[in-house]
DNA sequence: CGGAAGGTGTGACCTACATCACATTTAAAA
DNA sequence: TTTTAAATGTGATGTAGGTCACACCTTCCG
């Protein structure tokens, strides 16, 4: 499946667009081939741009003075990914995003977002129907981190998305469930 | 300022709508006036409505299996607040609501917010940008989560929101920051 | 193909925070 | 105003997970 229809096929799940508008929704993406370990957003950078994965896996990240690193989000095939404090404020990005394996993503800048939902209803109701599904699984990861353990949240993770566990170096996972990596490791050997 | 400005002002910050139309926006919401403990949404309930705050400060919580309660939550004037997850699924409720002071709340339900944003455009950008500005939130709370120690995180939420303090008992406030009330105590005292 | 970098396992030890127990203070309710 | 419940402080002790150190094992690139 090319990427056009799997973009049609995740906006037509929650929202009805005529071809024509679908059409025009799809001609603001820019199509892009990123090859594993390449920088999308680095930090400090300006976003404009949010990104719609079709094929490969990103992943949205925060490096602390440390230099310890937090994961916010591996982005799979369907998975929107940006920083998208810094691309809707216009500051600068304190979220980077790069490619944990080869890429294909569909690319839309902030402007042209802004433009077609005021052209299009029915395209602002579908970023208002994403990002409330966005908001409520970080309100989701944020309850399972309060509440559950390492072991857990590892468990709930895979079961959530398989594919993650040969796809995703254990150090990542480590990362995304905010542990060591030396503990994650130890939660089966040892 | 009554019910009315209070929203007015909130809606306009971030839209355009003509006055007729903020009249028929407002006309969908029911104020309601709730005591000091009273609960608005209890778990396992059918959640059909969202509310915004007046007056007076609501939290929305998690009890887990051992009682322990997770605050997702303090929601002030002009905050909403909802088990969104129950409200757009018409699952029940996992998240409970209730009021930490007097409170004065409107209450808009699932079917009429569904509503006015298909017969108002601005409406449902109005909602776009309010769903938007919680997930970065929630974003940013996650990180700070994994990233800072409970002392950090107590002072970055009393920096953000000095009126906590006097407001909301400290073992709420421990619930929040998902931490004992014993430790949260001893971060000043002992 | 050979070397460098990235990923993983594991021991020894440390620390932030949890839990339990109980005392004291403050606030609400009768 | 008395009684009861909530909120808070504090000691003793337990534990999940962190940190550091080092070995080994893949993968990938020149």
């Amino acid at each position: 499946m090319d990427a056009k229809e799997v973009l049609k096929a995740h906006v037509l799940k929650n929202t009805e667009l005529t071809d024509e508008q679908f059409d025009y929704f799809f001609s603001l993406f820019e199509l892009r081939k990123f090859k594993k370990g390449q920088v999308i957003i680095s930090e400090g950078s300006l976003v404009d741009h949010e990104y719609f994965v079709i094929y490969g896996c990103l992943k949205s990240f925060f490096i602390n003075e440390e230099l310890k690193m937090f994961i916010l989000q591996f982005a799979m095939p369907t998975w929107w990914a940006s920083d998208f404090e810094a691309l809707y404020n216009g500051t600068k990005a304190k979220i980077a995003l790069d490619c944990i394996s080869d890429a294909e993503v569909l690319c839309l800048s902030n402007a042209n977002r802004e433009k077609i939902c005021r052209e299009i209803h029915s395209v602002e109701h579908f970023f208002r129907w994403r990002t409330n599904k966005g908001y409520v699984a970080s309100q989701k990861r944020l309850l399972s981190f309060m509440n559950n353990n390492v072991k857990f949240r590892y468990e709930e993770l895979l079961k959530l998305y398989p594919e993650l566990y040969n796809m995703v170096p254990k150090n990542l996972i480590a990362a995304y469930l905010g542990v060591s990596r030396e503990t994650l490791s130890r939660l089966y050997h040892t």
